[in-house]
Formats: structure tokens, C-alpha cells, sequence
DNA sequence: ACCGGTTTGTCACGCGGTTGTCACGCAATT
DNA sequence: AATTGCGTGACAACCGCGTGACAAACCGGT
């Protein structure tokens, strides 16, 4: 998905080159619908497109359940937005700064694959030593004795446990856990995550605060 | 590296010409033992040498992680290679067809040194010596040793790792780690990263002051 | 539709760590 | 020797976060 024609040739024929099936898409929209329709195992995203940028583009597949996990890798042109697009405000998994060459390209869409499949298995159930969470059981367990959560506190709990070990800003918690209601308090994150901790006890040592940042799940 | 040794000759005394640091081979092994030892900036490589030819040197170069992200380009007299040059088989930057003029060398190269240098900074986790700064784990560590860090402790570690080895003014930092413009005195800076030097304790030798300029990262 | 209990978002308050500032003294530069 | 720049210690204001409380929204059962 691209602006410039010649630069998705481009990025198409190394990556058919490569064994990989390859979808194009020459706007943002158009892109969202292909996406929304028959899901891709990864996406390659420039910033720069006609009418809806790639920032956007970017938001709307995180927030569409359908595409919400799919691994975005970014083409920017700046260095200087790296820091949105990383920062789990957009919440890609990796960007190329342009130009690039597609052996960089092909070598991240590789790094990013193995890794998704390598967390495929266990994304169903996460053992943190004696802290069960149960996907679609929707159950958390401490030593084999299950914990009452609400709705909203479990998700919060995945949330921050699939991105274990790496810190969530509040607002890329509203976003993951709320579905983007733009009109939430920040300070309601704070709420959830004691009621989080009072009803995860012992297991509350693995909710970590980071002061002036956001939370962090710790293995 | 190349067969002919005329050729070879001509574009040695081009590079240097330019500018350029440059080590020659003669034959495949030779440029592979010479590559692993010192691994250059950016390699030019012909496909027809004596022994080992150019494609089975390139996989090699690939495959060892010391050089396995030198960028290539190979030099070629068939026009039909170019698809597997570029490919992923064999992951070449760039390609010339002989006969080429050392002009349009010249500029290949300096087309890819500069990009090289601009993807060199997209790195989420810099490591320097026994020094780790995770920016989306939000640590430090010295030696696997934690560093409690405050918010504005770490983005200033950041930011100067970032930029290692080139001189920060004050001015720039409060810039780049405040982000807003200067209603903060400059001698704040100073207090920061004497905070920061007792945290990193060892570790804070690579802070360095250049008096009159500003504050470097050394590497 | 009604009702009780639960869930959820918001607010005010207070503590404690963080942060910006200043004065002082030393070191380097002139 | 004078001057400029930086490190150091101390301190006060601030801000971020945890906490308790509360009301609105929600949900399931009757």
C-alpha cells in the first residue's frame, strides 16, 4: 500500500520474489476494505497516501477487531515520526525510514513473521508462574483458583499481559482496552488498575507502575 | 574485488579518488577473510571470480552476522542476473552491468552509504558495551543489572544515546527531552545529568562533558 | 417494566517522589 | 589573578499516582 506506483511495483515484486502472496492498494480506503475482507498475515503501510494518511490508515486497523492484530511494518519518510508510529500511540510493530532497500524490508517482514507465529500458540493461554490468564475462557487464575474479574478489568489484564514486559501508556491503554471512547479520563486507567490489583492479590506484583509513563505488566 | 586486475585497479583508484577508504581482493576467499576481519562500510563485489564465484560469496557474506548487514553491490555482465541479485536468494543493495562507467559507481555508492546511515538509528533496544536501554521496556541496565531511572532521567539517556558520539547543546536537550521551548533554565540540564551519572554509577563514564558546547554520549 | 446489585467512570484529597531552581565552590580557561 | 563554566548540595513547589467515595450506567431476574 503506497503512493508512488513505481515503489509498490517494487516492494510487490521482491516480496512475490520472495514466495510471499501479495495484496496492493493504492489509498487508504481501499486499503481498509482489503484488509477488513480478507485479513493479510502482515501489513506494509507507507505514511504518505492520498486523502487518509497512513497514521490513519494505521489507527482504524488497530481499532477493527478483524485487523487489530495483524503486524503493521511503516514506510516513513521522516525520522522524526518514528517515535509516534513505535510509541503504541499508532502502535506498529516495526518501520523503514525511506529510501530503503528491500533486503532490509524483506529481512523485517521475515523478523516480524517468525514472531508472530512463535507467540501464535500461547496467545490462547498465558502462564506467568502461578498466574493463569485463560483467553476465551475469559478466566484468570492464581494457583489453580480462579479469579472474579469484570469485563473490563480482564481486558485490561491481557492487554497489558500479551505486551508483557513492555510499558503501556495510558492512552494507548484507553485505546486497546476502550475501543477509543476519545471522552475517558486518563485517571480512569488508574481506577481500574487497583481494582485490578486488589482483586489479583499476590498476583498484583506483576502490575508495575511506571511513574510519568504508563504501566507495565512484569513477567 | 574483482578477476581482471586492470579493473580492479580502476575502481580502487576511483574510490580513493573520492575519498574513500578502500582493500582490495583478488579472489572470493580472500575478500570473505578480509570482509569477516575488518567488515567495511559497503562492498563492491564482481560475479565472475576465479574459484568461488560472486553469488556464492554474496550468500556467505549474508550468512555471517558480521557482515551480514553490509550493503552490496555486485557487478555483473549479464543482464539476465539482475533478478537474482536483487532477489531475496542472494539480497544485494545494487547492481552494475559491466561495462560502467566510475561515475555511476561512485554515485550508487554514495546513494546507498547515505541510506545506510539513515536506517541506522531505528533500533528499540541500543546497546553499548554493558550498557542496555530498552526504550519500549523503559530500562536501563549495566551488566543485566537494572537502573531505576525517573521519566525525564531516561529520556535524557535517551536522547543522548541516540545521538552518540555528537556533542548535545544544552539548548537542543531542552528541546528534545522537555519539549516544550525554554521557560526552563539550562542550568537544569546540569542537575539531570549529575542525577544520571549517579544512577548509571560505572556506567556514566559515557557521559561526557564538553565544556562551553554541551554534553556528548560516548560510545 | 421494575428493581436490586454490580459494574464503571469521575472526582477530591493527600502523600511522596520527582523536578526545577539557587547559591556556593572548584576547576578550567583567559 | 580574574573570569567563566560546571559540579554539588540543599530545598521548596509541583505533579503524578494511589485511595476512598459516589453517582450514573448497566444487567439479569422477577
Amino acid at each position: 500500500m503506497d503512493d508512488e506506483p513505481e515503489a509498490t511495483e517494487l516492494v510487490e515484486f521482491n516480496l512475490k520474489q520472495a514466495g510471499y502472496a501479495v495484496t496492493t492498494a493504492c489509498d487508504g480506503a481501499e486499503a481498509l476494505r482489503k484488509a477488513h475482507a480478507q485479513p493479510p498475515e502482515l501489513i506494509v503501510l507507507d505514511v504518505m497516501l492520498p486523502e487518509m494518511d497512513g497514521f490513519e490508515v494505521c489507527k482504524v486497523l488497530r481499532l477493527d477487531p478483524v485487523t487489530s492484530r495483524v503486524p503493521i511494518i511503516m514506510l516513513t519518510a521522516k525520522a522524526a515520526e518514528i517515535d509516534r508510529v513505535l510509541g503504541l500511540e499508532l502502535g506498529a510493530d516495526d518501520y523503514l525510514t525511506k529510501p530503503f532497500s528491500p533486503r532490509e524490508l524483506l529481512l523485517r517482514i521475515k523478523k516480524i513473521l517468525t514472531r508472530a507465529v512463535a507467540e501464535e500458540k500461547p496467545r490462547e493461554q498465558i502462564r506467568f508462574g502461578d498466574l493463569t490468564i485463560d483467553f476465551p475462557r475469559h478466566v484468570a487464575a492464581w494457583k489453580a483458583r480462579a479469579i472474579a474479574l469484570t469485563a473490563t478489568e480482564f481486558k485490561l489484564l491481557v492487554t497489558l499481559a500479551q505486551r508483557a514486559g513492555r510499558v503501556q501508556s495510558r492512552d494507548s491503554l484507553l485505546r486497546d482496552v476502550w475501543e477509543y471512547e476519545s471522552v475517558i479520563d486518563t485517571r480512569t486507567v488508574d481506577t481500574h488498575i487497583r481494582r485490578l490489583r486488589e482483586k489479583l492479590g499476590p498476583a498484583a506484583k506483576h502490575l508495575e507502575t511506571i511513574r510519568g509513563v504508563g504501566y507495565r505488566f512484569l513477567e
